[in-house]
RNA sequence: GCGCUCUUAGCUCAGCUGGAUAGAGCAUCGGUUUUCUAAACCGAGGGUCGCAGGUUCGAAUCCUGCAGAGCGCGCCA
């Protein structure tokens, strides 16, 4: 990382390295005090730091002479031109146009890869696992937040350099899919002639028509000759593998793909896993066999205390222990995915991801205790918590039952809506907000809908740059030897400009945060100060971009369009949506 | 009852992990097209940052309590 903000740190972090050591503040300095702000906004100066305000506070020797200290030390940075101090102690700081120019330029050499940070620990490998629908039926509204979620993470963090693996877990074993299997089985019957009645709990919806008729296409002759176990199994297997299909194809127009689907069955098939994460347990004495009390407030219909095999999950801070097997002597769901966590961590992953929807936010503690036992504290599990999506149309939220199997799919959803507006609102918002997702809102094709207002910046710059297409001076390939000259730049493109050259750092906290909403407010602002100056140029003509009469200043404004352009199509690129020059 | 998350303009949301006068968009009102894309721009009004304490030079941000909302709470996955 070398873009003006995270320099500018580095050199605090060096001056702050040498007062500790002269002994002018304590070793035990809380670093992170140090701001550096960059927002446009403040217009003090193209950046600023409380840098002054935090080290007069921490003083050992009283009579240090700060001021001069520090200003002596910045005077050394070549990239800063002007250093003023505040009344109140903040210290105000312009950058030296030569400077900026480099980075900009840098922008337009770098191209598709601008925003890279060269990490550190860069052989870290990430599995992100995010979907995990059960395979039940078609994807739909609930599943959608944390799937383009875990999508622009994974496009995050692997931009970053990280090794990442994208995982979908198939539940495909349990008592929901043995309920799945008789639905199916049912319908199958019912094409057959059959009186049948879906009772309850079972699965309604059409698709499972759909897989029933062709089952009775294509294997009919076979399954007659099954016994009952055996067709169990098969109308089971045969859902599960039909729904998933589905679901990929859902996935993919949303245009999320998966490098692995884990099976829940092949976990627990081989019960290596499961084996080893009891051993480990039980070696470090987390397991007993004992009584759960009661949950307090809700009844509980047909409460008895049960004797199980618990996993001493409070020990890490979760509220209670855990159970690992059910009163059949099954293992638990929880133990299974334990089994499962363990295969990860078996897979030299330095870090998992789960991205989770708000229905299993009781689950986090248990979860991350049991990765961080049976992984002897080296690997970190990160769960991310989407809140729900309220659908909202014609001013009513959209009520869905799971009984009734009125979901809205994913499927009908990006007929209506269309892949961009979708995705961009999924993460625009910080996953611990809840949507409110209006439909009539977002499917507007101007101002209303940020996602087209982004497209049009990038669309307007582009019929710029593509006056120049075929002239050998302008083109944007040769804009690498060409020099920006300053005194052609307005105070607005200078504000524009320190916007493009702060992309990496905008990437630095996004993937150390993993929120990929700040990309979206990043492009929105730059969209709002472009926009802004373009229009500008209708009654200054000082302030258009082309003017025919002088080259060098047309060169000047293109190089910064240029660049804007490249951030943009790398934005848009992470975020999953399309970069088009014309709209 | 317990746990996690949330509460910022009429509405939908930001607020850069403690900074300077709290910001956008929508909605409301008023203006800007013989000009590189008006799918845009400019201006106005609109706020006790849920409430009350605390921490310090400084709090929407951190801590505590209270109120309200969502989700969850032993054999569903």
């Amino acid at each position: 990382m070398n873009d003006y903000i995270s320099t500018f740190y580095n050199d605090i972090y060096h001056i702050i390295d040498n007062l500790i050591k002269d002994n002018i503040i304590p070793k035990d300095f809380n670093i992170k005090k140090i701001n550096v702000d960059f927002s446009s906004k403040s217009k003090r100066g193209d950046i600023s730091t409380n840098l002054y305000i935090i080290l007069n506070k921490s003083l050992i020797k009283k009579d240090f002479e700060l001021k001069n200290y520090i200003l002596f030390e910045f005077n050394k940075l070549s990239y800063l031109n002007k250093i003023t101090f505040s009344n109140n102690g903040f210290i105000n700081l312009i950058l030296n146009d030569d400077y900026i120019f480099s980075k900009l330029i840098e922008v337009i050499k770098k191209n598709h890869e601008y925003g890279k940070i060269i990490l550190k620990n860069k052989d870290k490998n990430i599995n992100i696992e995010y979907v995990s629908a059960n395979p039940t039926g078609p994807v739909h509204v609930a599943h959608m937040r944390g799937a383009v979620l875990g999508d622009v993470l994974s496009n995050i963090l692997s931009f970053v350099g990280y090794n990442v693996t994208r995982e979908y877990y198939v539940n495909d074993t349990g008592t929901q899919i043995n309920i799945l299997g008789k639905s199916l089985y049912k319908r199958y019957l019912q094409l057959l002639g059959e009186q049948i009645e879906i009772e309850k709990d079972e699965y309604p919806g059409d698709y499972l028509i759909k897989i029933a008729k062709n089952i009775l296409d294509n294997h009919k002759n076979e399954i007659i000759k099954k016994n009952i176990k055996d067709k169990d199994i098969f109308f089971k297997n045969y859902a599960v593998k039909e729904i998933i299909k589905t679901i990929k194809i859902d996935l993919k127009n949303l245009g999320i793909l998966f490098d692995t689907y884990t099976h829940e069955s092949s976990i627990i098939d081989n019960n290596s896993n499961i084996n080893e994460v009891f051993k480990i347990l039980k070696e470090k004495e987390l397991l007993y066999e004992g009584f759960l009390n009661k949950p307090k407030g809700e009844d509980i219909k047909n409460w008895k205390p049960r004797k199980q095999l618990l996993f001493k999950s409070s020990y890490y801070g979760d509220d209670s222990d855990r159970p690992l097997k059910k009163e059949n002597g099954e293992w638990t769901y929880f133990a299974n995915d334990s089994a499962y966590h363990y295969n990860k961590i078996n897979r030299n992953y330095n870090l998992l991801i789960n991205v989770w929807g708000a229905d299993h936010i009781g689950y986090v503690k248990r979860m991350k205790s049991i990765v961080d036992a049976i992984s002897n504290s080296k690997v970190s599990l990160n769960i991310i918590v989407c809140q729900i999506v309220k659908l909202i149309k014609n001013n009513q939220s959209l009520k869905m039952s799971k009984r009734e199997g009125n979901y809205i799919l994913i499927k009908d959803l990006l007929k209506d809506v269309g892949k961009d507006p979708l995705r961009y609102y999924m993460i625009s918002t910080k996953n611990e907000t809840p949507i409110d997702f209006n439909i009539d809102e977002v499917i507007k094709q101007n101002k209303d809908n940020p996602v087209f207002y982004c497209q049009y910046a990038y669309a307007r710059s582009s019929s710029v740059i593509n006056k120049f297409k075929n002239d050998n001076i302008l083109n944007s390939e040769n804009l690498i030897n060409k020099k920006i000259d300053f005194k052609f730049i307005s105070k607005y493109e200078r504000e524009i400009i320190l916007q493009i050259i702060a992309w990496p750092y905008i990437i630095f906290q996004s993937s150390t945060l993993c929120q990929p909403h700040r990309i979206t407010n990043y492009i929105e602002n730059l969209s709002t100060i472009f926009h802004s100056f373009w229009n500008k140029g209708k009654d200054h003509s000082e302030y258009r971009l082309i003017d025919n009469s002088n080259i060098n200043k047309t060169i000047s404004k293109i190089i910064w369009i240029d660049s804007m352009r490249i951030v943009f199509r790398n934005a848009f690129k992470l975020i999953g949506i399309e970069a088009n020059e014309k709209m």
